[in-house]
DNA sequence: GGCCAGGACACCA
DNA sequence: TGGTGTCATGGC
């Protein structure tokens, strides 16, 4: 057991199972995750609730409806979540993409090797690194880290690592190579987040 | 009332 | 490749 899964360890003794993305066995390319994922993009998960809502209740809350959806409407019900003008049009191109290309999310998951969708996704305009492995991860339950900055500052913050810039790749293989099943890697990216924001808490209160 | 979220991209040097 | 501006709403 190296440093990163003792850092796992600890961290989910100190706050509980986060249980992010309910990662049942029957949310398995589940639109909904998907979505989550752009809408969220620098966006608290609160703001992203009432988006999430609003899709729901118009019964929008899929990849076809949001494809064949007008780019205008769809700003507006998105709106909540900031940075509307642009999310909607990464959510179309990428809701576009699977129901053009695969019909389903799940088509997609089950269509090439995971480094290949993972690279068909990055291709996408506005599907970025950290959105890409949280779609792969919470809505396809493959095993692909995600990183975001939180994973950064707590990695330096325990001395796990020490380097000054943030390098993605790096830290996602160091933390694969640990942590091995893909319910650890949602429940350890989801510890971090929260970790890291009572980090900022406290050295904000100081 | 200011600061900043579960980022990504364009543009510049 | 590295640094900076931009996008925008709502919670704290």
């Amino acid at each position: 057991m190296g440093k990163i899964y003792n850092l796992y360890k600890y961290l989910l003794q100190k706050h509980g199972k986060q249980n992010w993305w309910p990662c049942k066995g029957e949310k398995y390319g589940n639109d909904e995750i998907a979505i989550g994922a752009i809408l969220t993009q620098n966006t608290s998960w609160k703001n992203v609730e009432k988006a999430l809502e609003n899709l729901r209740h118009t019964e929008a809350l899929n990849l076809k409806a949001i494809a064949e959806m007008k780019e205008e409407r769809l700003k507006e019900l998105i709106k909540p979540a900031g940075f509307y003008n642009q999310k909607a049009e990464r959510l179309k191109l990428f809701a576009k993409h699977i129901t053009e290309n695969y019909k389903t999310l799940k088509h997609f998951f089950e269509s090439k090797p995971l480094k290949e969708q993972r690279e068909e996704l990055l291709k996408i305009k506005g599907i970025g690194k950290e959105t890409a492995d949280s779609i792969l991860l919470y809505a396809g339950f493959k095993p692909v880290f995600v990183v975001d900055k939180y994973t950064f500052r707590i990695f330096n913050h325990y001395g796990i690592i020490n380097m000054n810039k943030f390098d993605y790749e790096k830290i996602r293989t160091m933390v694969e190579r640990e942590i091995k099943k893909v319910e650890d890697m949602q429940e350890f990216h989801a510890l971090i987040v929260q970790e890291g924001k009572i980090l900022r808490k406290n050295q904000n209160s100081k």
